[in-house]
DNA sequence: CTGTATTAATAGTAATTAACTATCATCACG
DNA sequence: CGTGATGATAGTTAATTACTATTAATACAG
């Protein structure tokens, strides 16, 4: 049984005749009865009365044969439908994972400009760290990720979109605020707050400073689990030490510039780069190209912008 | 999109993986990467993420094309259950026209066999003038008929029955009733009461004996509109005259034969033949068997059964 | 009754489509 | 880095489908 035999006993049962019936299909009679007879010969049935002269009748069971074909094609023009309607990559939702240290300085900017230039497009987002991210990505449990770690998956392609310079942070009564910019000696001296193991953010500062990687023994760096950049910002306004902060973080109330001063480093200052990944298979590129151009068109203050051509391939060390 | 791109997709929806889905379609690798591919070419949507060396997983899209998918395979059992249900030629109603003459005789012997040799083909019947039958039999109104003339329809087929020959009923006082038999020339001198025109029986007793045809001036035959034999055999036992009648008709009850006397013709006796009758298209011929063999087994006293041998076949002027 | 027109079936051929074998590209895994 | 597994691709063969031409059967007109 094939779906062009079925619609030729449409045909030939709405015209009542088969040579009409085959110009409606755009066939030679001969293809007709033909076609009608293999399916006859496959169901053991006679679906049409051959009447000499007259005209063709339909038989009981060439009804039933009818009702249930003219049922199969609603749901084939459904598939249809349905497939032109999932044509545009830019609708349908879409699933976003963005790290704990991005998520709250990118999606406000983010969000309204998705709505704009994709309404059709939901995000569905999630919040977590790069490795957990990574992961459900690989599984194709979200469809794209925004994480500040350089995507090396194999499977996986990866986007630049800005370049995120870090700066320092202090409590508006440190001593060091007297100074118009920070050395790194200067800083591996403090007391640093730090976000706890997973995020990514923390390691960055870390290799950044390897000096401060001295906890366990006397520790100047003091880590913070479970929480977040927030959260450590609140702590330096409250003056228990200084922290570095990606330079999105920054963006501040005049309530809470009253408690803490911003330096730049006086050295080459450390920096992250924020990329946007995705599964090499993922059929909707031009989604993942919404959310690219929403990233750079979001105002995030001190960012260095990516250009397009300036593409980070993933699983790169291999050629 | 055909039927077996549908299948495709099933088969790797299920199994996840090309290589299992074409073993459990019976068909090489390439033939599924190929049809898949080709049917979201037609769709213009990407139906399954072949992920590098993970297992294949199903786009939102395709979980649509799925779900119709699996309903239109439903839909296509369903067909080709109800076609080996309707094989079979016996099962499934058979309208069967029976016209008035014959009906009342033959259905109560007919009805019974039936039941026993075709207990899933119910008959939808309906008693009715030759004509009437002959024209709805052409139009597919009804299946078959059993009449009493010769069918000449080019697009029917016929086959006897039996030979169904006449009888003279008499009230039990006439005078004729003393005759063993009943010459032409007796009869044609008596009041005899006849059906209405379009019954066949009154135009074959007409045929039989042309001097009845007088009516009009001066009239021995008494015409009776809308009756039945039924109602004539109550008039002759109620003494209104004499009658002809075919001998299915003529096995009445014991105090029926108080009133009336059964008497032979003394010349050849005229009968007629009684035929079932079908469309050439008719695409049941086991079931026209087997009304004919019921009809053969059933008992009706006095005709004469005619052998399959004895064909009777319609159109039959021109060869 | 005979020729003509209509309609579906059939035969034979051409075109299209589907499937197979062999091979390749990609990626995961020791 | 090889090795094995997986899906894609290329080229060929087989099967199917459709077409043209013709036939058979019937209805209809003269």
């Amino acid at each position: 049984m094939t779906l062009t035999e079925l619609k030729y006993v449409l045909a030939v049962a709405r015209e009542r005749h088969f040579g009409r019936a085959a110009e409606c299909c755009f066939v030679a009679q001969p293809t007709l009865s033909v076609a009608i007879r293999k399916l006859e010969e496959e169901l053991g049935v006679v679906l049409f009365e051959r009447g000499g002269g007259g005209d063709v009748s339909i038989t009981p069971p060439g009804e039933r044969v009818l009702e249930a074909a003219a049922r199969i094609f609603e749901l084939v023009d459904g598939i249809k439908d349905q497939a032109a309607a999932s044509r545009d990559d830019l609708a349908g939702p879409l699933r976003l994972g963005v790290i704990y240290t991005i998520a709250p300085y990118l999606l406000p900017g983010l969000i309204p400009e998705m709505n704009r230039s994709a309404p059709q497009m939901p995000l569905l987002l999630e919040e977590n760290y790069t490795r957990v991210l990574t992961e459900k990505l690989r599984k194709g449990e979200i469809d794209a990720m925004i994480v500040a770690t350089p995507v090396e998956d194999p499977g996986l392609l990866a986007l630049a979109l800005y370049d995120e310079p870090f700066q320092v942070a202090l409590p508006a009564a440190h001593p060091l605020c007297k100074k118009k910019s920070i050395s790194n000696a200067d800083l591996e001296a403090e007391t640093m707050l730090l976000l706890g193991t997973g995020h990514c953010f923390r390691d960055q500062v870390l290799q950044a400073f390897p000096a401060l990687n001295r906890t366990a023994s006397g520790g100047l760096a003091k880590t913070l689990e479970g929480s977040s950049l927030e959260t450590i910002r609140y702590m330096v306004a409250s003056g228990v030490g200084v922290t570095v902060l990606p330079c999105t973080a920054t963006r501040w109330s005049k309530a809470d510039a009253a408690l803490m001063v911003l330096r730049p480093f006086r050295e080459a200052p450390p920096s992250r780069l924020v990329s946007i990944a995705w599964r090499k298979s993922y059929p909707r590129p031009r989604a993942i190209e919404a959310v690219r151009q929403a990233a750079l068109a979001a105002d995030l203050g001190c960012v260095k912008k990516r250009l397009p051509a300036l593409v980070q391939r993933a699983g790169g060390t291999r050629k």
